[in-house]
DNA sequence: CATCCAACATACAGTCTGTATGTAAGCTCA
DNA sequence: TGAGCTTACATACAGACTGTATGTTGGATG
């Protein structure tokens, strides 16, 4: 049948237009902020009009939500490619986080992400987002150092929260200057620091 | 010498009609968000017109970060109340942590100076007012403790904003709904976890 | 193939922000 | 003390944006 240019399935037509509008909306909200850009900037971006884009979705807010899926979902997709999966405990946690700083070096990821993610969607929203992508992994790797003994039994919820919180500061600093090594030694201290016995696993060289 | 409702002087207009823009902007801000509060409903609240609104600020943005800035002095100043400065350093550091929670806990706090503000403002901005105000005491004291030897030698500056990072989570957590004592916990053995040392019960403080 | 509905485009109403302009009251200094 | 300048506002205006209502086209369906 036709394709490209020609007539397309409704289905078709809709996830494309889902897509662009998805595509030109991350573009612009890493660029900018959220507040900064505006819907006719996104439309124009996209090659649509306001209309699709408000049938698409219920709201600007909505769209937003999209991308930050997305986004979540890629972050997510970087550090399970980047973290092979037999490794001691410990060393896992420092695998995932070192790829999860990786991650988020990626142009306005921070603001979106971090700072506009949790402003506009509210904490909560963002928590179940996380939960669902990234923190699933960082929550297991918790959880299982707990179990093999390497950790101090704490409740894993809030164990993880403050955990990806520190992760997450750590982005927004590096991102803004900050010594990547500095910020990387306080995180894997903490982390040990967790450890009810000093990390027996390898304690080879100061990270300095 | 003149009295109330009869002639000011121009200083004392300022001082009040800057005072009723702060206080009233406070009020809509944390009652609902900075986006949803628009500035004929802070001029209507604070009874002047958005003229004065705009002679004093240079936008909706400035009149926001006077808010936040004093926001974050009233925190800071909540804890300072609330810590009697002869604890060990351990101590001083919990009681620090427990009067943040604490403040954090005023209706609106969280999405003021957790959520807006470094969205609004930006993360730089706030690690600026943040380290004016509150970080201080708690590099402080984190710097007392390394030096105290009771606590391993880290990055000062990642140090405190990782910890404070996580301070700050834990109060968006509380206020969600979780469990304090949960977080407190985690909290306390994240310090506790970065002496050399395990502190197994309180361990006798010798400074006084 | 007639009908229905999804996928848009266009037009509109309401609100907001920031600025430009106008005015009355304080301040300064001869 | 009063003429002139400046501050502290109020009012008016321009531009932009968001969300909705309405119109139109082409795919799906019995």
């Amino acid at each position: 049948m036709q394709q490209g240019s020609g007539r397309r399935s409704n289905r078709d037509r809709t996830e494309a237009t889902r897509a662009d509008l998805i595509r030109a909306a991350r573009k612009l909200f890493t660029e900018k902020s959220y507040a900064e850009t505006g819907t006719p900037e996104i439309v124009a971006e996209a090659g649509v009009t306001r209309g699709a884009l408000y049938h698409h979705f219920a709201d600007k807010q909505a769209l937003f939500a999209a991308v930050v899926e997305q986004e979540a979902a890629s972050v997510a997709a970087e550090i399970d490619h980047a973290s092979p999966p037999s490794l001691s405990a410990r060393d896992a946690l420092i695998a995932g986080s070192d790829a999860y700083l990786a991650a988020m070096r990626a142009p306005g990821r921070t603001r979106l992400l971090l700072l506009d993610g949790p402003a506009v969607l509210g904490r909560a929203a963002m928590d179940e987002i996380d939960n669902r992508y990234g923190n699933r992994s960082l929550r297991e790797g918790l959880v299982a150092a707990m179990r093999a003994q390497a950790m101090t039994r704490l409740p894993a919820e809030a164990l993880t929260a403050l955990l990806a919180a520190a992760f997450d500061r750590a982005a927004l600093a590096i991102e803004a200057g900050a010594s990547a090594a500095d910020y990387r030694a306080v995180l894997i201290a903490l982390m040990d620091g967790l450890s009810p016995a000093p990390p027996r696993s390898t304690r080879p060289a100061p990270s300095r």
